[in-house]
DNA sequence: GCAAAAGTGTTCGTCTTACACCCATGC
DNA sequence: GCATGGGTGTAAGACGAACACTTTTGC
């Protein structure tokens, strides 16, 4: 069937897009751009780029992530492909997304700025061309999911953090809030956060205690079958 | 960028394939076929087609669902796209597979012959081309998780079963055992079965009471933030 | 009569949830 | 001095895990 007519099949492109959450220790975030060039010149659209001949997703999407925060250290996700036939004018364009989730530091806030990229708020997500805001409520959905399911919370947190630094990421990405009491007793129970020692001054000038992620204990204790789950 | 250039990206090929699983009532299993053309003619895969230019993925997964078990009427979820470049030798053909649940009965097996197709047992799935083992191994991932996470499995079961054949489904798709009674306090509480008022009798002779899932309880459920957890 | 399958309760420990106050700091 | 945020304990109920026997049937 295919030898026929191989010429039939071979005109799609494949494009990568990357739904970019960040944490600034008080919001999360999401990563916009503006369409340079039509179709939808101007109107809003999660940082996309056209995948080359010889090139495989992932490195597509480190390019993504070079072009708009200055760096590829994100932890990344595949999500579904979006397919549809009349999705892009120009074109079938089958475009597979991704979700990155990293922390929002000065340094990704101006990188994004001079690259003509805007952080928005994770709630404040405008309108948006072609099917970008049906991708954007995928990867938050995934992200809600995963967030309950294990721990890549931490990614989007310095490597040593607060209690209450990662509660507000919680209820954030959950949409929901938590006693603080219980809380904390389910991420002890949990075993998987190692008291630094350490504290920092927060920015109400209150000492609080600093944590760090055991990754190695939770890849162990993953094997043996255990479930992150909150 | 696309404008100048349109054509050099318009050169990959779209296809669909299926893991479809099936539960026989007393083992899980999945549809595999052989290739009948080249590369690799011969070897195993699971069930694949290009996808037209005016076509949708889900239209295009129906296709093949028609022309190996001969309906549609399957569960189906989408996984993750596989684009690496050099899965295939024709050219880049990215393959966006789907899982599939259903129930196995004759009809479906006697189909599959016919549409020279073969029901493999879940845990005997032999090496195939392209990284179909790959899909394979994913989509067993993604069962499990679905399996522990929504009541999926009764897209397998016919529509009233016993709670054994429940069990037995859930202990190969997880590939554990359970203790029977902890298994149905579990279920019972869950309150997503129904009991029928029927029995059954068993391929050993023993009389064994009907249940059904009840689907809109669960939607009910659902909405107010219900997580079926296995 | 014995092998195989259907069905049934209790106990114990753990986890979840609800709930209120003290202390230090900045202003 | 008061508003804000960091930090802490207890009690009640729900849920999960471990565990054994009775009954019926086919052979």
């Amino acid at each position: 069937m295919i030898a026929d007519n191989k010429e039939q099949y071979f005109n799609v492109a494949l494009a990568t897009g990357i739904v970019l959450f960040a944490f600034d220790l008080e919001h999360l975030h999401i990563l916009l751009t503006r369409k340079k060039e039509e179709p939808f010149k101007g109107a809003w659209v999660i940082p996309s780029r056209y995948v080359k001949a010889d090139e495989s997703l992932e490195e597509n999407v480190k390019v993504l992530l070079k072009n708009t925060i200055g760096h590829e250290d994100v932890y990344l996700e595949q999500l579904n492909a979006f397919a549809k036939v009349y999705r892009n004018p120009i074109g079938r364009v089958v475009n597979i997304p991704f979700y990155g989730l990293m922390q929002l530091t000065e340094k990704e806030f101006k990188n994004a700025e001079k690259n003509n990229c805007k952080w928005i708020k994770y709630h404040d997500v405008p309108d948006m061309a072609f099917d970008h805001n049906e991708i954007i409520d995928y990867a938050k959905e995934r992200l809600k999911r995963r967030v309950k399911r294990r721990p890549v919370g931490f990614n989007s947190l310095p490597k040593e953090f607060t209690l209450n630094q990662l509660q507000t990421l919680y209820e954030q990405a959950l949409n929901k809030t938590f006693d603080k009491r219980n809380f904390r007793k389910k991420i002890f129970n949990s075993q998987l956060l190692v008291d630094t020692g350490k504290t920092i001054i927060t920015s109400q000038g209150k000492e609080s205690k600093l944590y760090k992620f055991d990754m190695e204990r939770y890849e162990k204790m993953s094997l043996k079958g255990y479930d992150f789950l909150f």
